[in-house]
DNA sequence: GCCGTTTTCGGCCCGACTGTTTTCAGTCG
């Protein structure tokens, strides 16, 4: 059976191939519409189409024609329609799409009239020079398809969070000190913490753009002017990010921001609410409809909010929206939770020292985090099998749970438990014997290795250690690398329906490297009645730092505190700590 | 293709910038 990931690839190829074939726009954003809410959907979609097919009907944004193909395809993993589209096109030409500039209209015309199949013909027909026969094909156009051919062979399209947003912050602070400037802020997928973002949007307020704008574009970080407008530039810095900055006068700061947070699918939301109230919504603030073409701002009319975006929520009857929810899902549908903050966060319970392969002592790490206002901290070294982690053995083991316990004893204030973070082993068994186990106040147990293995093997892993009646947390369940590899993709509504039932919370490694959970797998944890437990892995002091990441991974997956045992109590969290084993 | 508290048909968000054009198509977010 196929996956929702399967299904969602096929409903965006199929969008892909009706864009390039010129259809209907609106069928090819229905098609990405349906692409989406399989990616979101806490179900299994082909589960829900074998069980009660009905179902996939009612779901917002599938119709009845989008059903017959989940069912079609849930019954005989195949897709009529998808394999059809395929077929009309060049296997290659989708890959010209990617190319940063080339849209449907474009490639089109590259393909039809200029013999475009693929990437590599494309390249060898610029050389040629053979495409500038070709309508709308200047000189300046044929240098930029070049040029972004190159920069996708060598740059990789997204940024890991936690490579952006050091990066934003500091252009932040280089535009805020620029004359002129009232207030400056990153915006986009950055400000809505998702785990990569594409670009890095900045937004300044300010009554004379233009020198801000000449300022910004000659940055020594930049490499290349992409776009330099008045009140809009684009650049690309040295090391390959791009860096959109827009200036709005500081009236319609809260308009400008809350477009440019996004997401693109969150603003159309708001868009078609205000349009139910006979009202308009754009970047320079929502105004009432007159019905007339002409934009309202360039026309005077007053709107009636501009400012902040709470007063645009307010006046549009939409509870504020957390921008890390900000995804155009359910999120103005009703009034967003209180979310998990930082400030939230009480304990650190998975963290190495150098027993193992951590680069401080596990007194470093305890008075770090008594430093930082913690009431505990968990030691929980590798275990044996992670020998290129300089593992602990049992007897190495034995002599660590002493050392804890000697610095717990000699350190006052903070509570120091002695833990392990355990592998989970291929076959699910844990890398320790349960007699060990039991030895140790705090059991994580992580998959390390065979992170290929099939969806069945790796669910049939996580159940076992969920299972041990020692684990407390399963650790960065996937293993995934952003940017480096998948991780395990089991049964995810398995998985989370015995850790719900067992009381085992399921980690959120907050390093920007993993955000495993990821944001989607948190929220369909929830739904599913999950703890989840934040931390940041440390492996040095430094590491600490680290913890917002994770925490703004769970906010994007609807993250409470009174589901994040971190966040509780220390009277709470004993009583569940103690309550297995 | 999806949707409906006026609609089962006729809509479906909005503006900046570039490059190629003499008024706009295409892309992007």
């Amino acid at each position: 059976m196929g996956s929702n990931a399967d299904i969602a690839r096929r409903f965006n190829e199929m969008g892909d191939c009706l864009e390039l074939l010129g259809e209907n726009a609106f069928k090819v954003n229905a098609m990405r519409k349906v692409a989406r809410v399989a990616e979101d959907a806490a179900d299994d979609l082909c589960a829900v189409a074998l069980r009660i097919p009905k179902a996939l009907d009612a779901i917002d944004g599938i119709g009845a024609s989008s059903a017959r193909k989940i069912i079609e395809f849930a019954t005989t993993g195949r897709m009529a329609e998808h394999e059809e589209l395929l077929a009309r096109l060049p296997a290659g030409l989708m890959d010209v799409l990617r190319v940063p500039g080339l849209g449907p209209k474009t490639v089109k015309l590259l393909w039809e009239q200029g013999g475009v199949t693929d990437v590599p013909s494309l390249k060898a027909k610029l050389a040629s020079g053979e495409l500038a026969t070709l309508p709308r094909m200047g000189a300046k156009t044929l240098q930029n398809i070049a040029e972004n051919i190159a920069f996708i062979e060598t740059a990789s399209l997204r940024t890991r969070l936690g490579d952006a947003l050091p990066v934003a912050e500091a252009l932040v602070e280089r535009v805020r000190a620029l004359s002129g400037v009232q207030q400056v802020a990153y915006a986009g997928s950055l400000r809505r913490g998702r785990d990569t973002v594409g670009d890095i949007d900045l937004l300044v307020a300010t009554d004379n753009a233009a020198p801000i704008m000449a300022a910004f574009t000659a940055f020594p970080e930049v490499a290349r002017v992409l776009a330099h407008g008045d009140t809009k530039s684009s650049v690309r810095l040295k090391h390959g990010m791009q860096v959109d900055l827009r200036a709005v006068q500081p009236a319609v700061w809260g308009a400008a921001l809350l477009y440019f947070t996004g997401s693109k699918e969150h603003n159309v939301v708001l868009r078609e609410r205000a349009q139910k109230r006979q009202m308009r919504l754009n970047e320079y603030g929502l105004f009432p409809d007159d019905g007339q073409a002409e934009p309202p701002q360039t026309r005077g009319v007053k709107p009636v909010a501009a400012d902040t975006e709470e007063a645009i929520y307010k006046a549009l009857h939409i509870a504020w929206v957390p921008p890390e929810l900000r995804e155009g899902r359910t999120e103005c549908d009703a009034a967003s939770p209180e979310l998990l903050q930082v400030s939230d966060i009480r304990r650190e319970l998975h963290c190495h020292t150098t027993a193992s392969d951590g680069s401080c002592s596990i007194e470093q790490m305890v008075l770090e985090a008594k430093r930082r206002g913690f009431d505990c901290i968990a030691i929980t070294d590798h275990s044996r099998s992670s020998a290129q982690a300089n593992g602990l053995s049992v007897e190495r083991l034995r002599e660590h749970i002493a050392a804890v316990h000697a610095v717990r004893d000699r350190v006052q204030g903070i509570h120091v438990l002695a833990g392990s973070e355990v592998d989970i082993l291929a076959d699910g068994h844990l890398d320790y014997p349960d007699d060990v186990l039991a030895e140790l106040d705090w059991v994580v147990a992580s998959p390390h290795t065979a992170l290929k293995q099939s969806s069945e093997a790796a669910t049939q892993r996580l159940l076992a250690a969920i299972a041990n009646p020692h684990v407390r947390v399963i650790g960065h369940p996937s293993g995934r690398i952003i940017g480096g590899r998948p991780g395990l993709e089991p049964d995810w509504q398995a998985v989370f329906a015995a850790a719900a039932k067992a009381r085992v919370a399921l980690e959120i490694n907050a390093n920007p490297m993993r955000l495993d959970l990821r944001d989607q797998l948190v929220h369909a944890a929830l739904v599913t009645g999950c703890l989840i437990s934040i931390n940041t892995d440390a492996h040095g002091l430094d590491n600490f730092d680290l913890l917002r990441f994770g925490v703004t991974t769970g906010r994007r997956g609807g993250l409470t505190a009174e589901h994040c045992v971190n966040a509780w109590s220390w009277k709470r969290f004993e009583a569940w700590r103690a309550s297995r084993g």
